[in-house]
DNA sequence: CTCGCCCACTCGTCTAGATACCTAAAGGAG
DNA sequence: CTCCTTTAGGTATCTAGACGAGTGGGCGAG
């Protein structure tokens, strides 16, 4: 029965030629845009929009509709509609791999976080071997069969990141690599161990709505796009030694990277 | 009146928890996962779906919004719905912007597009004086007043990209920058032949939903994200001398990076 | 043969309800 | 005090139908 706050939504101008659920998704946005609703706040429920604006209710669940595609709000079952609170963000700095980051014990992930004083989880971790790709065969140059290992990042519960790193088998078998835990600075530490001496690494980035498998895994709210990122990792000379394929929840990412102007 | 092609989709659970509109969705999206329905194939018209599965028209409509959403499909007024086509990707190598690239006299957008058989173009080019919004100050180092070059990138008649320079007023007033057209090599030519001197780049990447200005400006479909790159312009004083403000069709580039291991 | 109109097909928007299920708070039973 | 039930207020899904408007093919008039 909560009347509308006063003077927080306008009219609708029915002599335009704008779809009445676009007109009021405009003026949702735009009051949410303006902070008259913050952060985590309740919009006004279906019902009450229906009175407001006189119109039927799938009308208004369309208005609704419309906001959760463009990622602004997200709806829970029972309770309200609520404006999405902005997830804290990961920066991923491009000096993340660097020697120096990977003397430490703990991996880059666990440090960094702890750092940030949230609460970092890995999980659902998997080491195989199987059968690479066509693309992934590519990447390492023509190879068979790959060991994979898949882990999931978690900060404070949420997930946040997936990712599956991929080696030849001639290079990681039998290695601490195929172990659940690679041991101390991560697989990047053992390469160089082993005499793969990295000299650099490629990436490369793209951003695309996520499908269901990953809006599963990620539980990524509706609107929410991923970055899909690929990392080539090349010894001194000159072969991959490991691809690393990582789908991120993109609220929850910037990356950073430095060029030099040569 | 086209019936369905046999076998193409098969029946409802009813049993199951799964929404029927998401059911229906999760057999068109495989479909066309398994290349039954090819790029730019029409789908079957909502009154097919609607006599197949004996559903409401309503809730087909809502399975392609739910396709929609995830960028798969897109529906033309008056002709029907389509497997959306992927559009030709854009490379952006880390080295784009390498002095070397700098010396011929077209930008290093049309040379790029010309060697790949496109036809590009450079739109809606605006270049003014204006008050910096608080984040761009911070990233010139507290400047008040800024020079802004807007302008939009085209392939094909598709718009691709839209950008914005910010430079220091100190920098660019009265210079060649200041022009619509900056000249060969572009404003970082001409930002070298100032005096300042290119040390390095930083950039800054996320990806999002786009408003729906940007879904105008870059006439996106829906389902289609943006990545957001942010680029700052260092010269050899580590002065901050530029900041470019870029938002891409997420469909239409791959951002491609090398990283040292050092 | 060509032009223009009409019509069938298609998606876009909106209405008006029905049923289901979730959540939180209030109140009663033990 | 704890636990369960009830109830009010939410959203989720679905139905059935109406009207609007873009597209393109067929067909008749000229």
């Amino acid at each position: 029965m909560s009347p509308l706050r006063s003077g927080l939504l306008g009219d609708l101008d029915p002599t335009s030629d704008r779809a009445v659920f676009r007109q009021i998704a405009d003026q949702l946005r735009e009051a949410i845009d303006r902070g008259r609703f913050k952060e985590g706040e309740k919009l006004p429920s279906e019902a009450d929009l229906v009175e407001h604006y006189g119109v039927s209710r799938m009308t208004v669940r369309n208005s609704f509709s419309v906001l959760q595609g463009e990622g602004l709000v997200h709806a829970e079952h029972g309770k309200g509609v609520f404006v999405r609170p902005r997830p804290p963000v990961r920066r991923l700095a491009s000096d993340r791999f660097a020697r120096r980051h990977r003397e430490q014990g703990k991996s880059a992930f666990i440090v960094e976080a702890d750092a940030a004083g949230s609460h970092p989880q890995v999980d659902s971790l998997e080491v195989k071997e199987e059968k690479a790709s066509q693309d992934i065969s590519t990447r390492l140059g023509s190879v068979r069969r790959v060991l994979a290992r898949r882990r999931r990042y978690l900060l404070d519960g949420k997930p946040v990141e997936f990712a599956t790193s991929y080696l030849p088998l001639d290079i990681a078998r039998g290695t601490p690599i195929a172990e659940p835990n690679p041991g101390p600075g991560g697989i990047y530490a053992r390469l160089e161990e082993l005499g793969h001496h990295l000299d650099h690494f490629e990436e490369e980035i793209r951003a695309r709505m996520p499908s269901p498998t990953e809006v599963k895994t990620l539980r990524l709210a509706s609107g929410v796009p991923v970055i899909h990122l690929i990392r080539t990792a090349y010894d001194t000379e000159g072969r991959a030694v490991e691809v690393c394929d990582t789908v991120m929840a993109a609220d929850a990412y910037v990356l950073a990277y430095q060029l030099p102007a040569t």
